[in-house]
DNA sequence: AGCACGCCGACT
DNA sequence: GTCGGCGTGCTC
């Protein structure tokens, strides 16, 4: 980098594509960019913005520079951030323009937002003193005149008529000056509303505030059953980071529906923290990626993407519900969030909070090992009482012939209507019924693309495909033999639970939530609402209403189908189940009134049912974590690559994406080890490479094996060369 | 990822 | 005879 020199200067961009490496370009004479710049550059026949990169540029055809078009006036992308995507990008194996592209894609926040019209007191007298001109003197006075108003803030503090205000400007009693935007959010106040802490909450938040005082990395998990005040104990933390001028990230699973995690924090702090979301309005995304650079909003709660969010002085993040698969991106770049979390942390050095009440498997595991802290918050407070969790036994007391429900779980039901309480049934199956078949010839209708059964919706009329979304319109006849009336329904969704609680209940108001619910997340919300308020005697709710929302009057849990998730063969099934089972029994019991969570299972003794029936989540812990460890999956191990060719180079990404998508859908990455064992995909020609990790050749077999059958059936040929422990990425 | 170019099938 | 499908190659 000779300044003297009369060669324009070159520097690495790293451009939103997928390139293994940054792009170089030249720097007009008069520009100055330094590492983290964003800048605009031509990039073939379009213009993109980069991100100015370390180190040297060159080392390309000359003759193919091309000048930077123009330097953003932004907050350069700091140096944690530039090595956060490095990492990224060798950690998914996916090229660092593309984990860049998650930073960049803010269509204009890269310029400063513009500045606003306002208005400044003169001092000057208006000619008359008109009773509403007097209105707005005194109300200027007020402040001293030196703050400048809006236009409408000013008439509507002051309660006058915009043409008052209007009036007194024309006279030189108010002038024109430019305001900057003002700020998103009010900034939120550590002491606002400090709570009351029970003794085991207070040892826990002085222990997460022990880790912001300490400054530097670690990573806590915060452990402790619904109800327990997790997240009152991590907002001390939180109001800890504020107090040391540090912004602070919340990661939540679901943004779109975490209306009371904001109202909660709205009250501990006085302000809202923004809120990020894909859903967010382009207008909004802007502001907020803007006023995150420029260290003007302190405390973001965001979905995943979030954690691309171009903080200037972050010191905490916590990631809540941190098993929640939500947590996973499935395309383009493959991450858990909740993992780049914790090496956010690493590379920033500053704390990370884990929370959950029912935490994964790998963190359990860290946390044990002792690199992650464990905080353990004692059960929920006295007064609302843990719900009384029981088996409902299917082979001793069964439905009647071809309903789903219990005896036992109708009485339940039939007790909570009586008493003018709530009764939640929860299957997690959209539509009327999984699987249908005919009875004359035995036809069950299956996807044509995917080879599963299709669903049908029977509010719809529809056979829908839950994995593709294919549908098609529910024939009268069967489209093997042509019998009319013989097609028959097997198995229960929620709608075939909503018939028979009509049946059952036909007084009782039921509601059915699925995300089948038209009207979207809008409608869900108003939903949700009405059932807190008691506008509803009976929900009948897929997962959806295991989260975090909480119903009031609800003291009946009743799980239709308990051993649903136990069955296929997803190495987590146990962990998932026994997580959302625990969230949705959950939901009963924060009354203070008598509770009960009643499971309908063939399989009481299941290690899944003893840890919820008994309350002994630890018990199911150490069962999970040791048949986990007698098997083959430790944390580190050897790397496979997996090279899947086609014919083709669409059709070989075909496989490779398949298989991607197997192999994070089946969490090889996180079972192995987090934020260790690096899986991914890497483009050559006609040839892509899926990277395991594994302790032994037997298990990568065992994955590969695991990944083919978890795919979807390869059209065109397939071929699958294994090869173990590739030395380059060792 | 986006975009242009180029090569083969059904239509104004 | 052209429009348009996607397969291929390229971007400092």
């Amino acid at each position: 980098m000779t300044q003297d020199s009369l060669e324009p200067r070159v520097v690495p961009v790293l451009v939103p594509m997928p390139a293994e490496a940054p792009y170089s370009y030249q720097v007009p004479p008069g520009m100055t960019v330094v590492p983290g710049s964003v800048v605009r550059v031509p990039l073939g026949p379009r213009e993109v913005a980069g991100i100015v990169w370390d180190g040297e540029g060159g080392g390309v055809d000359p003759r193919k520079l091309r000048p930077i078009s123009a330097v953003f006036d932004c907050p350069p992308i700091t140096e944690r951030m530039r090595r956060f995507v490095e990492w990224v990008a060798s950690y998914t194996l996916s090229a660092p323009g593309m984990v860049a592209r998650m930073i960049l894609r803010v269509p204009t926040a890269f310029d400063p937002e513009p500045p606003i019209d306002g208005l400044l007191f003169t001092a000057t007298k208006p000619d008359r003193v008109t009773p509403a001109r007097a209105k707005v003197l005194a109300m200027l006075a007020e402040d001293g005149g030196n703050l400048a108003w809006s236009r409408s803030g000013l008439a509507h503090a002051a309660g006058v008529s915009l043409t008052v205000i209007d009036g007194l400007a024309a006279q030189g009693v108010l002038k024109p000056v430019q305001i900057p935007a003002p700020a998103l959010v009010p900034e939120p106040d550590p002491s606002y509303g400090a709570p009351q802490l029970t003794d085991g909450q207070r040892k826990a938040a002085e222990a997460l505030k022990g880790k912001i005082g300490a400054e530097g990395f670690s990573v806590s998990l915060i452990d402790g059953v619904t109800g327990s005040g997790k997240t009152e104990v991590y907002f001390e933390a939180i109001a800890a980071a504020l107090q040391k001028g540090k912004q602070v990230l919340v990661l939540v699973p679901e943004i779109a529906l975490t209306q009371a995690f904001l109202d909660r924090f709205h009250d501990r702090f006085g302000a809202k923290p923004a809120e990020w979301h894909s859903d967010l309005a382009p207008r909004m995304r802007e502001r907020v990626w803007r006023q995150v650079a420029e260290g003007r909003v302190r405390v973001v709660a965001g979905a995943r993407s979030a954690l691309f969010l171009p903080f200037k002085e972050l010191g905490l993040i916590v990631v809540d519900e941190e098993h929640d698969p939500a947590y996973k991106q499935e395309d383009r770049v493959y991450y858990n969030a909740r993992d780049m979390a914790v090496v956010q942390g690493r590379l920033g050095r500053f704390p990370v909070l884990l929370a959950s009440a029912t935490p994964s498997i790998e963190s359990k595991v860290n946390a044990q090992s002792g690199r992650y802290h464990l905080v353990h918050l004692p059960a929920r407070f006295a007064e609302a009482a843990m719900p009384s969790i029981e088996a409902v036994d299917m082979r001793r007391v069964p439905p009647a012939r071809g309903q789903f429900l219990s005896p036992v779980l109708i009485d339940a039901v039939r007790g909570s209507v009586e008493r003018g309480e709530q009764a939640l049934l929860f299957l997690n199956r959209r539509g009327y019924a999984p699987l249908t078949l005919c009875r004359s010839c035995g036809h069950r209708f299956q996807c044509p693309q995917c080879s599963s059964w299709l669903v049908e919706h029977r509010f719809r009329g529809q056979l829908i495909c839950h994995h593709c979304g294919h549908h098609e319109a529910k024939p009268e006849a069967c489209p093997e033999c042509g019998t009319f009336d013989h097609l028959v329904a097997c198995g229960p969704g929620v709608e075939r639970i909503a018939e028979e609680v009509d049946a059952a209940f036909p007084d009782a108001r039921t509601l059915v939530l699925s995300s089948d619910l038209l009207g979207g997340t809008k409608r869900l919300r108003l939903e949700l609402d009405a059932i807190a308020k008691g506008e509803a005697d009976i929900v009948i709710g897929t997962q959806l209403v295991a989260k975090g929302h909480n119903f009031p009057g609800m003291t009946t849990v009743g799980v239709v189908d308990g051993d649903l998730g136990l069955a296929n063969g997803d190495p987590r099934a146990a962990e998932r189940t026994f997580q959302l089972l625990s969230q949705v029994t959950g939901r009963a019991g924060r009354t203070g009134k008598a509770s009960r969570g009643l499971i309908q299972t063939y399989q009481p003794d299941h290690p899944v049912m003893r840890a919820l029936v008994s309350g002994h989540a630890e018990t199911f812990y150490h069962q999970e974590i040791a048949e986990r460890q007698r098997g083959q999956l430790p944390p580190f191990g050897r790397l496979a690559a997996i090279i899947v060719s086609g014919e083709t180079r669409a059709e070989a990404e075909g496989h490779a994406r398949a298989m991607r998508r197997a192999a994070v859908a089946h969490d090889l990455i996180d079972i192995l080890g987090p934020a260790e064992a690096p899986m991914a995909v890497v483009a050559g020609r006609h040839r892509f490479r899926l990277l395991l990790q594994g302790a032994r050749n037997a298990d990568m077999q065992g994955y590969l094996r695991m990944l083919l059958a978890a795919s979807p059936k390869p059209r065109g040929s397939l071929r699958v060369q294994v090869d173990i422990d590739p030395q380059s990425f060792l």
